[in-house]
RNA sequence: GGGGGUGCGCCGGAGUUGGAGAGCCGGGCCAGACUGUAAAUCUGGUGCUUCUAGCUGAAUAGGUUCGAUUCCUAUCACCCCCA
């Protein structure tokens, strides 16, 4: 299933292959966020045309609520319903953990979530998580853990870790890689352990004992530094094995992507290019614009010379701002249209320094220029 | 031309029956935040200054009063009615 093809020399960065039956992922590779069977404001056709994500997530716990399991199963699962033909990966709820913690209960057994629409309970449980992740037909599943807060004691990381194990060890039991809609599913565990070096490299070892065909870190970008962000991912690629993907949950910032791709992550997720995209942030290569800024209000200057989404070459900055100030729905979409296109060209770029084996000098010059602010 | 009414913030509302408030609610504007999406959302600022405080301020100019956004006079602007 994960073919390596390169490790970057004085790296740990390294380039490969992902294969799922509904085709091949390059990584490391960028996943958008679709939460509800939508990458918001973008259609399937330009984000497998024109940005071309190789892969996107959905939400097991968003998706169940809504539009819930019948239509999805009788449509022939998630792909079908939102006519999407490449892959897709479905979180499990583990981040609504955190997210939700206002309207949920964690127990044993599973987690007690009051649904934020309608108010009704329904238990999450690492067993009806995979159930309906397999009726979603996700080509990767991911398994049910807790992703705990930060700042997070100590003493309830460990808790909490111990408990994410547990849950994997029943996500495993109940898994099955033959989904019911012909293409199989993969399934992948989750590493915690806050911003403790102890305990991630304990879950760490957990995790890579079960020998997974994912492994993924969890519980960072969670409003950690940084520098705690690295250490950690880290700890984890040190012990998570070198022969299957990995993957880092919530990440990031494209500079974090870079210095986390360095340290060998294979996938990222992120809601960033497509939420601040719609509150006005774009990302360039030489840094980020709040576009909706006065200062941009007369540029005649494209929203990005160097874009390869011929839209934001197209474009000027005073257009774009334009946009947002009257409410226009274009500017919003325009901007996600840009930053998911700037966020795969990040990859794909990260990818090809990695083949040419210049990634860590490439990756030294380009992180400083990514976190200016413009 | 005659009669009546209304004037405070960048805009729209609310409110002030002589003891003000640099002040309420929207919007706009200026910024900021956002990391496995309860987010096209949220937060802060928006007269001036030497800024833990002070000053100026209710169309404009006067007047009455201990005290005026409030009462009186004139002027200006806008709205309504009549010619």
């Amino acid at each position: 299933m994960f073919r390596l093809e390169i490790t970057a020399p004085q790296s740990k960065a390294r380039a490969g292959v992902l294969s799922t039956d509904h085709g091949d992922i390059h990584t490391p590779i960028f996943m958008p966020v679709g939460t509800l069977g939508t990458v918001k404001t973008i259609r399937q056709q330009d984000l497998e045309d024109q940005i071309n994500a190789e892969i996107i997530l959905g939400n097991t716990y968003h998706l169940y609520l809504k539009p819930g399991l019948e239509v999805l199963e009788r449509s022939g699962g998630l792909h079908a319903f939102m006519d999407w033909k490449r892959p897709i990966l479905t979180d499990s709820g583990g981040y609504q953990v955190y997210s939700l913690t206002d309207i949920r209960k964690i127990k044993e057994e599973g987690v007690r979530f009051q649904s934020h629409i309608d108010g009704k309970h329904l238990l999450f449980t690492p067993e009806n998580v995979m159930e309906i992740q397999k009726t979603i037909g996700a080509d990767i599943v991911m398994a049910f853990d807790e992703c705990t807060p930060y700042p997070c004691e100590k003493s309830y990381a460990e808790r909490a870790m111990h408990r994410t194990h547990r849950w994997l060890d029943r996500c495993i039991e109940a898994f099955e890689p033959s989904g019911p809609y012909g293409h199989s599913q993969h399934f992948a565990g989750i590493v915690q352990g806050s911003v403790y070096s102890d305990l991630r490299r304990q879950s760490s070892e957990y995790i890579a004992k079960k020998e997974l065909e994912i492994n993924a870190i969890g519980g960072l970008s969670v409003g950690e530094p940084h520098p705690d962000l690295y250490a950690m991912t880290e700890v984890c690629t040190e012990i998570l094995p070198a022969s299957k993907p990995r993957y880092l949950m919530g990440v990031g910032t494209p500079a974090n992507i870079l210095e986390c791709i360095d340290r060998g992550i294979d996938m990222f997720d992120c809601v960033l290019p497509t939420r601040n995209a719609r509150h006005g942030l774009i990302y360039t290569w030489e840094g980020t614009i709040n576009i909706k800024n006065a200062k941009w209000k007369n540029s005649l200057e494209p929203v990005d010379s160097t874009s390869n989404s011929p839209m934001s070459r197209r474009h000027t900055k005073a257009y774009l701002r334009h946009l947002f100030h009257s409410g226009e729905y274009l500017g919003p979409q325009m901007a996600s249209f840009h930053n998911l296109s700037f966020y795969l060209e990040l990859v794909r770029t990260a990818r090809r320094h990695i083949l040419e084996g210049n990634f860590s000098d490439w990756k030294k010059e380009v992180v400083p220029k990514l976190e200016k602010r413009l």
